[in-house]
DNA sequence: ATGATTGGTTTACAAAAGTAAATCAAAGGG
DNA sequence: CCCTTTGATTTACTTTTGTAAACCAATCAT
């Protein structure tokens, strides 16, 4: 099975855009221009590297491309916080959450979503 | 101020046995020999490298080096917790969660003990 | 038709990361 | 004293990532 999909903090610039909906090679280039200064030949080689990787891909609209992702942002997500868990917090969900207790990062609104959750969680997962 | 302490998946390596305890060269070697097959030179260098950054130091002991971090655990796998929630949860740990939920990958051990971890948090962060 | 605009490709170069062979200097063993 | 370990450094090569200038082909407006 593939091995593929930890993302850059660039690849993952480009990714945000292509899942909020798909776009043009120009577009992107507006976009990450105006948003984080990158050139248009900067843009036009994360996208075709990005393709080559195999993570988007397009389609031909006339003389334009059109670019989407090929993996789901939950896709990514997920893997990458088996990532994280595995390395910085033994595998353990638990412990994330605590750590992130322990140094105050959950506000009182953290906490009610999360009870929330957790009651969601338990029916579906009896 | 910082941009530093995201570290590598080799990185990572080294900084598990360091994390662990302290190390001199040659036990670096041994160790990560025999778990990853790295060669001699390639633990050196990555030991060196990271040195040069910053995140690792040594003190002489005798004609050995002994190694050890410059920056816990603790710190790295925050950064790299925040990191993650930022771009892949737009910074809501309960997105994580319920994302984890929604997957099936909460077991009911894991329910249980997030409950405990929030009741605690609770107190503590009145 | 022709010069500008639009959409895209080619080429390039530097820094970071991955990997390791070869070399060296101090210590230890005979 | 010399040879061999042992601990460490030097040097080197490849791949990946970040960044972009130049260049080209189709289309459009005059």
């Amino acid at each position: 099975m593939e091995k593929q999909a930890v993302l850059s903090a660039s690849e993952w610039q480009v990714m945000q855009e292509l899942w909020e909906q798909p776009h043009t090679l120009m577009e992107l280039v507006a976009i990450l221009e105006k948003n984080i200064g990158w050139s248009k030949s900067t843009v036009a080689t994360m996208v075709r590297r990005m393709e080559e990787k195999g993570i988007i891909s397009h389609i031909e609209q006339g003389r334009t491309k059109v670019f989407s992702p090929t993996i789901s942002r939950e896709d990514v997500a997920a893997r990458e916080t088996d990532n994280l868990l595995r390395r910085a917090y033994n595998g353990s969900i638990g412990m994330l959450v605590n750590a992130m207790a322990q140094r105050n990062d959950l506000t009182k609104e953290d906490i009610e979503e999360l009870y929330e959750i957790l009651h969601k969680a338990e029916e579906g997962a009896k």
